[in-house]
DNA sequence: GAGATTATGTCAGTACTATTGACGTAATTT
DNA sequence: AAATTACGTCAATAGTACTGACATAATCTC
């Protein structure tokens, strides 16, 4: 079991390095960043039996209140299949609510109730105390660095979906009525 | 079906904002550009039959040949038998080979092999590319800037694992120690 | 050398998140 | 009337993770 299998290749002892123009280090500290940050509002979902996907729904509908399915649908990247246990689980312990659509009847706006909202400000308080440590040990110039950087990351056509940097979710609001 | 329950609560129509001190900018951010991150690796890994969880193993057997499956599985923070088989596909499929430890014989040392490594460095070209073109739009400095940003987001008593590999990694990022 | 510990491997069962495909219903559009 | 859209649901499957239990071989300890 120890040994090679018969066709097998050779053992390459050396570490890959940046010679090839990657950039390992980054990619490494990316990893372990986002897997830590995730690792805070996991801790607080499992008391309610919930998991990740949860919270990504909690936030979105916290942060998009009368978002509809299709929408959360895009904004998460998943399938309608894959949402629709996790939203009627939401929906059955009340922290949303679904809504018909004013214009269409066949929407559903989705919007948190206080006990949504309490839950998703509980989840994204470590994630931004967090943040918020790995800020202060550089000058206040770096926010807005970071946030670029970020967002550079995202694929330039799904930068939309980023209502991102004023905080107010204006864009989506859907004019007037 | 689309009307609230009984006891439902109200919907909150308003967005939650960042009143409360939540950095939701950075959050929300930071789970686009993760996201985005590994989905350039996840096409690759497609055509081979394997997953995100292969392409970490892979990762880091790269980034630290020899290393023990004890070691592997902290770094990864997953089981045992989380990783058994994963790793097996990749030894069976000849991208990664095991050695017994020369101090300790009940020890198996990771390595890639050529066919290992090429995988890896095709992984993480994209990413890497990514992480290029996001920092090009600023200036020079945005690089040490981001890497002690992500640093800082990971778990303190954890960074001993980064340093492992960024000490060798950089040929000049980390002048200050 | 006997016994405990360690490193690894494996089996059984389960959970969560995700997928594709198919079908149904109600509402809207053409 | 027919097509399309928005949503819901059912069935089947996959990938990744978990806990717990047990086996084996090697090492360490007494």
């Amino acid at each position: 079991m120890t040994d090679k299998s018969p066709a097998a290749g050779k053992p390459i002892r050396t570490a890959i390095t940046s010679e090839d123009g990657i950039d390992f280090a980054i990619i490494e500290l990316f990893f372990f960043a986002y897997r830590d940050f995730t690792s805070d509002p996991d801790q607080i979902l499992a008391d309610y039996g919930f998991g990740r996907a949860h919270h990504r729904v909690l936030h979105f509908v916290n942060r998009r209140p009368g978002l509809t399915v299709a929408e959360l649908l895009d904004v998460l990247k998943i399938t309608k299949q894959s949402l629709a246990r996790v939203l009627k689980q939401l929906i059955d312990t009340d922290h949303v609510v679904q809504l018909q659509g004013p214009r269409d009847r066949r929407q559903r706006e989705l919007y948190p109730t206080a006990k949504g909202r309490a839950l998703a400000l509980a989840l994204a308080r470590p994630q931004s105390r967090r943040i918020r440590a790995a800020l202060e040990d550089s000058g206040a110039a770096e926010r807005t660095l970071v946030e670029r950087f970020l967002e550079a990351m995202v694929n330039p056509e799904l930068r939309a979906q980023i209502d991102v940097g004023s905080a107010k979710m204006s864009g989506k609001s859907h004019g007037e009525h």
